[in-house]
DNA sequence: AAACATTTGTCCGTATGTATA
DNA sequence: ATATACATACGGACAAATGTT
């Protein structure tokens, strides 16, 4: 029998890893709530690991902005307000322009293809209403991009900045942020550009992509306040 | 005697935060070589610290891209190399583009001034050669107009960045890269822009003002290592 | 192959600081 | 103002993992 060398690189998890991804999965689908104090002794105690890793987790998310601590008083998930929606966007919106613009030279016909599929899959699943499998596929369609860019601050700036997003969409709107056609329709026209290997009009188009949600978003949300 | 209240609100710093500082300035000026191996008992002893927050100040270093830690073997200064540069430029110019294109319709009058300010005695600075003073200038424009734009993901983001780029300066050029004229002349037709309340045109020029010296950087680096 | 040396990872006790009564 | 309760910050000892002899 042939051993796959390298199958699992990692399947050790850290206590500390283990806690921050628990944690921060906590935080984003809400079950860990805005403005909830938090103290280290009980999420040890809830995850099974000491203080320790539990420290060094919270310590992770606040550089992310998802714990506020403040030394020697408490620990606490940040807040978030509906006019949050327009501090995460935009800088998201062009560090993903940035994305598109990089990609565009080295993307290869093969990952052009896959863009198109995935964007062919999107149509159908909006049109049948399919939410979830949407927001995936629309996921998977951004994160090709940003691979294909190939920079790790891009990368992991719109990683941190995506489950902000995602956060606000479950506690703000129990994450049923409806996905829509004129996204495929931008979609398309990057693909477009990105195939012409026009850097500027699939930035531009990537940053569209991005904004006209929030503004959705934003005014639904000014909606539901009143 | 009048005592002032809150003459220092935070003269406080904790063991994690001074081992933090501390550490980034070592890395950042050349004093931790990239590549270089470090044991977190070694630092603590050098920091007159415990080894708990030097740890907690290695992992915040890592997730900035400082330090890089494998579990269990080491804990070694991330390398750089000179195409790095290609690599930390573009994300800082696009996202000083979005702070200058969010800046325009929020700066005063008097801030605009301040912009002027900063620009003509960064022109006297280059012309009298005096590098270091330059280099401040340059910096303080470019935080007044973050700190206008007034979003914490382009602030800590950004500050990161500037950090890694400080850092190949002072490893590869022995932190002496020369301020140019042609940057004034791009903050003169910022400003205007600026003062134009024309967002676009004053994104497009910090770009330029980021990405111009990207190059130059690159340029020369390739050229000393021939 | 197995024991060793080194370094990181984890645990928990204690000190320090803050807020409340 | 003092004391008390509480949570975080820090320290040091032990455990686990890795690479080597």
């Amino acid at each position: 029998m042939p051993i796959p060398k390298n199958f699992t690189p990692q399947i050790r998890l850290s206590a500390k890893e283990k806690a921050f991804n628990q944690l921060q999965r906590w935080i984003v689908d809400g079950t860990l709530e805005p403005g909830e104090k938090v103290t280290d002794i009980d999420l040890a105690e809830a995850l099974g690991v000491s203080r320790t890793p539990v420290r060094e987790a919270l310590q992770l998310l606040e550089s992310q902005g998802f714990v506020e601590m403040r030394p020697g008083k408490e620990t606490k998930i940040t807040s978030i307000h509906p006019d949050d929606v327009l501090t995460v966007y935009p800088p998201l919106a062009q560090l993903q322009a940035l994305a598109a613009e990089m990609a565009a030279p080295l993307l290869t016909s093969e990952e052009i293809a896959e863009l198109k599929a995935l964007t062919a899959d999107y149509e159908l699943a909006v049109k049948h209403e399919n939410i979830h499998e949407a927001a995936e596929l629309d996921e998977h369609f951004h994160n090709l991009i940003t691979d294909v860019a190939n920079n790790p601050y891009v990368r992991q700036f719109s990683d941190v900045l995506q489950l902000h997003i995602r956060r606000m969409k479950y506690v703000f709107l129990n994450q049923s942020a409806s996905p829509k056609l004129q996204s495929a329709r931008e979609h398309w026209q990057m693909i477009d550009a990105l195939e012409k290997n026009n850097p500027e009009k699939a930035a531009e188009m990537m940053k569209q992509n991005w904004l006209r949600p929030m503004k959705d978003i934003h005014q639904l949300l000014k909606e539901g306040k009143k």
